[in-house]
DNA sequence: CTCGCTCTCTTACGGTGTAAGAACGTATCT
DNA sequence: AGATACGTTCTTACACCGTAAGAGAGCGAG
């Protein structure tokens, strides 16, 4: 009964190794037992249950994104949006848990407080400037789930969904035209992003 | 062994209804089952297994969401945006599904199809146009993902994350001037909606 | 009556999260 | 050195999950 050196870091290194390899779906405390050597109960010496294992990575996931609240607001909020998105892509494999749990953590929480307080500077009420944080932070979840989507295990490359030409003239030359390629989802990210931060100003 | 006189859609009918008043994570073939009167493998004779039970609600939710491309663009896309929202908060408890599945039914592209060719009538590229559909389309996702966000079983009223007014000066006083109630989140996508169809244009 | 078809059930397998507590290895104290 | 205590790991067990395989019940048609 060896002792294994584990620690709530280590755990939560190979659960987020295991998540980005094979997906959400795949993550099973036996499975990230085996991974580290472990049997499966041992892990709940560090982690009440597996749910504080997903919001463990989750936090991890969030944690290098920060807001500079310096220069023209629409700048640090366009840079925001990017590196928040930069985040998420980071590791597809937790799109489906970002997505669903709300920002609670003393650090998103902070974040949150630093950006809104900078917009109150700038004129918007402080219901106005949560609301553009808020708008900001749902805009990039949604981008980058249709962009980097699918379901749980990033499974299927492309099973081709049949986009008739003639039954769908538009969309099969969007297609054509290279939708859906990388680069395109960049693209279509900047022109949304424009778009929205455009929009967004004090009432 | 009565016959049930079960049908794909008497058991999408009780599925929804299970999923409505208990969360996602509360949908077991045999809870389903149970529901029904029924054991759980009798299900497999009407659908195959428990992910086309999962694509039989997205699509059950979805099926009322059209597009009435008439008049002025932005109007309509509004209109559509609105709608979409309405379906998706008719079901929450499908969110964490409607948000991580494609749009991929026969439905869906026949809408996206004639919205684009809306678009490109207005100006926009064929690509441009999808572009702004699958960016309207995200972001109500993203906005009602914030809206009922939460977790699968939508349980928790609300344990008051720590918001210390010391400490987040800014997002205390948003909160105590209402935000989070029901009608925030409906100012907050009209404000935010307003925002990015109006930046939206052709290139 | 019997055949055949439609529908439902039984049984079984390998997976899941995790509660309870036993057993081991090591450090410290006498 | 021996005993004790503690931190860590493992074993066992339970209730649940999705579903493969096939047995059986009920029914209408020949």
């Amino acid at each position: 009964m060896r002792r294994a050196g584990l620690s709530r870091e280590r755990i939560l290194d190979a659960a987020l190794e295991l998540v980005d390899r094979d997906g959400v779906a795949a993550l099973s405390m036996r499975r990230l037992g085996k991974e580290l050597g472990v049997e499966a109960m041992t892990l709940y010496y560090y982690l009440p249950n597996k749910d504080a294992v997903l919001d463990g990575l989750v936090d991890r996931a969030l944690a290098g994104v920060t807001v500079r609240p310096e220069g023209p607001w629409r700048e640090w909020a366009r840079a925001f949006a990017v590196s928040f998105r930069a985040a998420l892509l980071a590791h597809p494999g937790l799109l489906p848990l970002l997505a669903t749990r709300p920002v609670s953590t003393p650090g998103g929480l902070l974040t949150v407080e630093i950006a809104a307080g900078a917009l109150v500077e700038e004129g918007f009420s402080p219901t106005e400037a949560l609301h553009v944080i808020t708008t900001l932070a749902t805009f990039v979840i949604g981008q980058v789930l249709a962009e980097a989507g699918r379901t749980p295990g990033h499974d299927q490359p492309d099973p081709e969904p049949p986009v008739d030409p003639a039954r769908h003239p538009v969309l099969a030359e969007a297609l054509a035209a290279g939708l859906g390629t990388p680069g395109d989802h960049e693209d279509r990210f900047v022109y949304a992003l424009d778009a929205l931060v455009t929009g967004l100003a004090p009432r």
